[in-house]
DNA sequence: GTTCGACATGTCACTGATGGAATGTCGAGC
DNA sequence: GCTCGACATTCCATCAGTGACATGTCGAAC
């Protein structure tokens, strides 16, 4: 009788792993290629972690080696145990919020370096979210028509987020740089002035 | 001659320490109640974290006690050296992107649960999305017109920005819940037609 | 005068993530 | 037949972050 267990859960490294594994059979490297190419922006994961993660998957029954290959290669399969713990997760568990922010951090600061620099970093963020966009219009066009009904579905629904987020971004940072070039206008006949009383 | 070293740099934490004491000087205790305030939903910290990173700090020199208090209270200041590491960090180090999202990850394998979950799925993150904005809201109207001209605008900006995002966040989950549902259509016939076989 | 809650700091064990080193095998092309 | 790049795994040091525990002091209210 283990109903009311800690319940800590994240981790979600595993569950990547598992979602991947669920479309079939993969090594270590393999999945690790795969995290490089299509998971890289959502949750990257360096090789040190993924085969320490499928040791533990395999001794706690979520995943299998079904094969071993030539140069020492494993092949994993995911369990019955794996797949309902993915579906637990998919629809269980609520996802966790993702609250730091780097870039959001600094705004809190800004007013430590000046209404120029201040309005200069926000229009690097404004820069940087317009390359950012056009580079998901680019895997965009690259991406368009693959894989099955689904699987394209939920992908251009990923997708999406990221054109949405990135043009949120830029739409902010433009719209809050033009609020600090406001300021700035206000305070240059103080400046003024403070230059008339030398 | 140490000009081109490692560089690293993120670590974020001793910037928001140095940030909030650029602003006047802190004890531990008064700081770890402002990161549980008012940078919650930017930079959590733990208190464990927290005087640790004013060891660090005040070994490094970017930070001085500067008085004692009662209890063992030390009350830190920011030196020259940590103003000008603050402001090195604010203008030319580039804020890291926040790639890791919990959130999208399902996405990606939402296929793994059937239309109706993955559905249900979206319209969770749409709702959550809402309770967020109205939280910002009331948030908005408790700090308006607290603070000088800068600081009210950079907090403003910052609130602004949770604003956007969440509204994105809503619209973007809608709309995808509203294609989930296409294809739940799509594939109605479908299933009637495999009843029908049997 | 005692008690209790807020003030205040310090330390520890553990987990997830990063980056790099070490080691070795296979197969295609020269 | 050799060589080199891709394949493939394992191990390790380090760091940021989490949560819990230990320890103690001050001041207000009873």
């Amino acid at each position: 009788m283990s109903t009311q267990e800690g319940k800590i859960e994240p981790m979600s490294l595993r569950h990547a792993v598992l979602g991947l594994l669920s479309a079939g059979p993969a090594s270590g490297y393999d999945l690790l290629k795969t995290f490089e190419l299509s998971l890289e922006n959502v949750w990257p994961a360096t090789q040190s972690q993924l085969y320490a993660e499928l040791g533990r998957l395999a001794q706690e029954g979520l995943v299998r080696v079904a094969a071993e290959g030539p140069r020492g290669r494993k092949e994993y399969e995911i369990t019955e145990e794996g797949r309902a713990e993915l579906r637990h997760w998919l629809v269980e568990v609520s996802p966790a919020v993702n609250r730091r922010s780097d870039m959001l951090l600094r705004v809190f600061f800004l007013d430590q370096v000046g209404t120029g620099a201040a309005r200069g970093y926000l229009e690097r963020l404004a820069e940087r979210a317009v390359h950012e966009h056009d580079q998901l219009l680019g895997i965009r066009e690259f991406v368009i028509g693959q894989g099955d009904d689904a699987l394209r579905l939920y992908g251009d629904i990923a997708l999406e987020w990221g054109l949405r987020l990135t043009a949120a971004q830029r739409e902010w940072a433009e719209w809050a740089a033009g609020r600090v070039a406001a300021l700035e206008q206000e305070k240059a006949p103080e400046q003024e002035k403070a230059l008339e009383q030398k």
